[in-house]
DNA sequence: TTGTACGCGTTATCAA
DNA sequence: TTGATAACGCGTACAA
C-alpha cells in the first residue's frame, strides 16, 4: 500500500490542528466556512481518502455486514446476495461474504471471522450438516445482531426471514390431489434442516387433510442436488411397476432435475405416466422439457428483506426478534400434467 | 455491540502487561511456557476474540480482498465469486463484495470503497457502460494491486485473467462453416467492452479466412440479456426470406436464449432451418430444447486464478503484470445441427 | 472557531 | 523473558 495522506498530512499542510481537518471534512458546524473550503481543497489535492479502519476502531462499528451463504450454486443463493447487496449499497454498508459449503465446521470459522472482523451483524442460511448451536449462541451472548433467511434455527432469538415452506408444499400437493393423483412421492431433503422439514410436514398434512396413505416406499431422503433425486428415484422405481407412484413431488428444483433424469431412463414419460413437481424455482426450470412445476421462493426479496431487519436492529439497537414471511409464488408448468 | 475482552483485560486479570498477553497468544519464541499457558487460558475463559481492525490498523493489511462483480447474475458471476471464496477462505483472507450495476458511477463508488476500506487488493470485471479508466489509473497510482477477470482494460499495467475470447468465437464460427454455413448471422454485444469486441473480431476473422462475405444486415448489436437478443433476432427476420441467414452466432447465452424465442415465434426451426450458438455455457443451456451448443469459459477457474494472481502480488508485493488465458471449451449440442 | 489530550486495540521497538 | 512506550489514523471531550 503506497502512502496514503491523513488527516495530519493535510493539517501540516495548512499549518492547523488535525482536528480541524477532521471537522471541515465531516461537515461539522463549527468550522469557519474560509477554513473548511482550504481544506477541502487540499484535501482533494493531495488525494485524501479516509481510513474506515482508524473510524472503524474509534466509533466501535464497521458499517460493515457479514453473510453466511452455504455455497454459491444454483439460481437460489446468489439472488439472495444480489438482494442483500442492493440493500447495503444504499445504506452504505459494506458486505463481507463467506461460504459454509454446507459444513457446519467451516461455518463455525466463517462466524468466527465476521465477529473478529467486528461486522456489525450477521446474515445467514444454516449449513446442511450438524446444527452448530454453539456459535449462534455466542453470537446471542454477545449481543451482536444476526438474522436468518431461508434456512433458520429456531427459538435462538434471531429474526427469521423465510417463506411459508410448509403451506407451500401443503399447497403444492393439494394441486396435485385436485388433479386426480393418488399415488403422490415426496423426494424429500436431509432430515433436521429447517426447509426440508418443512417442506416434508407441508406434503405429509396435505395428504393426510385429504385421506390419502403415505406409502413409506414412496418417501425418500435425498440432497438438494441432481444426483440425489436421481438415485432416491431409481430407488422408487425398482419397486413393481404397479407401485410406482402418479406423482412426485421433489424438494428441490435440481432433485427434480435428477429425477426426471431418472424417470427418463426408464422410458417413462412425464407427465402422462408420472407427473413431477419441485420447489425453488431454479433457472433452467422453464426451460427444461417439460418446463418444471415448482414454487419461487423470491430469493432477491428475502435477501433484501433480511437485510433491512438486520440494519434496522443494528441502527435502532433493538433485538427485538421477528419471523417475516415472504410471499412465495405457486408455478404451475407441464410437468404436473394439470396444464 | 458487547464488550469484547481487549489484551488489557486479560493483561490486569493476570497482572502482567498487555504485551506478554500478545506474545502468548501470537506464538511468539521469547514467551514462558507457563506464562503462555495461563494466558491461553484466561483468553479462552474470558472469551477475548482479536480484533482484526486494531490489528489492520497497525499493520497496514487487511487481509481482505474487495470485488467488483458487474451484477450477480446468470451463471457466470455467482461462479466465479465461488472460486474466489474457495480460494481466500484457504489463504486467510476475507471478501468484501460490491455490485458494479453495469454502471461506471457505481463501479466508482465501489473502488473508492474498497480504497476507503483499505483492502489489500482488488478484483474486477468492468462495467459495461463507460470504461472509467480514472478509478483504474488512481489504484495504480495508489500501488493497490489489481487483477481484471473476464472484462478488462488493457494496457493498464494491471494482470488480466480471461479466455481467449476471439479465439474460440473463431472456432465456434469455423465450426459452423466446417458444417456449411455460410451466411452466417452475428448477434454482437455492445461495443467498447473486451469480451465483446473481442468475440466480433474472432467472428470477422474466421469469416474471412474462409473468404465468406460479412453482410452488415446480418450483424446486430444487443446487450448481453435476452431482449437485446430477442429484439436483434426480431430485426433480422424481418429481412427477406432469402436473406435470413442459415447460422447465428451469439455473444452469449441469454441473448440466444433471446434469439431463439424470436426464431420460434417466426414459426422457424432450429437447428434445420437456422442454427444457433452461444458463448457463456449458461446453466440453461444443456437442458433448453434445443441444447445450446456454446463455450465455456470456466468461470469458477476463472475466479480462482485471478485471486491466486492477486494473492501472489499481495504476499511477494511482486506488481508484475501478466496476462493469464484460461482453456476454455467449446461444447457441441444440438442447436448448431451439427450433431 | 480552533486546539490539546486522550483513547480505540493492537503490535514494533527498545530497554530492563 | 518481560515491560514501557509509541504508533497506526481518527474522533470525543474538553479547554482555550
Amino acid at each position: 500500500m503506497a502512502h496514503h495522506p491523513t488527516l495530519k498530512d493535510i493539517a501540516q499542510e495548512l499549518n492547523i490542528s488535525s482536528m480541524t481537518v477532521s471537522r471541515a471534512l465531516n461537515d461539522s458546524p463549527n468550522v469557519d466556512e474560509d477554513t473548511r473550503e482550504r481544506v477541502i481543497k487540499a484535501a482533494k489535492q493531495m488525494g485524501y481518502i479516509p481510513n474506515k479502519i482508524a473510524q472503524s476502531l474509534v466509533n466501535k462499528r464497521t458499517k460493515t455486514i457479514g453473510v453466511v451463504v452455504p455455497e454459491i450454486v444454483n439460481t437460489f443463493q446468489p439472488e439472495v446476495i444480489r438482494g442483500i447487496e442492493d440493500v447495503t449499497y444504499n445504506a452504505g454498508f459494506n458486505l463481507l461474504l463467506t461460504q459454509s459449503g454446507e459444513n457446519s465446521e467451516r461455518e463455525e470459522a466463517s462466524i468466527g471471522t465476521l465477529i473478529s472482523q467486528r461486522v456489525d451483524g450477521i446474515l445467514i442460511s444454516t449449513a446442511e450438516t450438524g446444527q452448530s448451536y454453539g456459535e449462534f449462541q455466542r453470537l446471542v451472548e454477545l449481543d451482536i445482531p444476526f438474522v436468518f433467511y431461508d434456512r433458520y434455527i429456531r427459538d435462538i432469538g434471531a429474526s427469521i426471514v423465510r417463506i411459508d415452506d410448509k403451506g407451500f408444499a401443503s399447497k403444492m400437493t393439494r394441486h396435485l390431489i385436485g388433479h386426480g393423483y393418488r399415488r403422490i412421492a415426496n423426494i424429500r431433503g436431509p432430515k433436521g434442516l429447517s426447509v426440508s422439514d418443512d417442506r416434508f410436514t407441508g406434503y405429509v398434512d396435505a395428504m393426510e387433510e385429504a385421506g390419502l396413505a403415505i406409502h413409506p416406499e414412496l418417501v425418500a431422503e435425498a440432497g438438494f442436488r441432481e444426483f440425489g433425486g436421481y438415485n432416491a428415484m431409481n430407488n422408487i422405481l425398482e419397486l413393481p411397476e404397479k407401485q410406482w407412484p402418479e406423482a412426485v413431488f421433489c424438494v428441490n428444483d435440481p432433485a427434480a432435475f435428477g429425477a426426471l433424469q431418472s424417470i427418463r431412463a426408464h422410458g417413462v414419460k412425464v407427465p402422462d405416466d408420472i407427473a413431477i413437481v419441485g420447489f425453488s424455482d431454479d433457472m433452467r426450470s422453464a426451460v427444461i422439457g417439460p418446463p418444471l412445476t415448482t414454487v419461487n421462493p423470491k430469493p432477491y426479496e428475502q435477501g433484501k428483506r433480511a437485510v433491512q431487519k438486520l440494519i434496522e436492529c443494528i441502527e435502532r439497537h433493538d433485538s427485538r426478534s421477528e419471523e417475516i414471511i415472504v410471499e412465495a409464488e405457486l408455478i404451475v408448468r407441464k410437468s404436473c400434467g394439470c396444464i
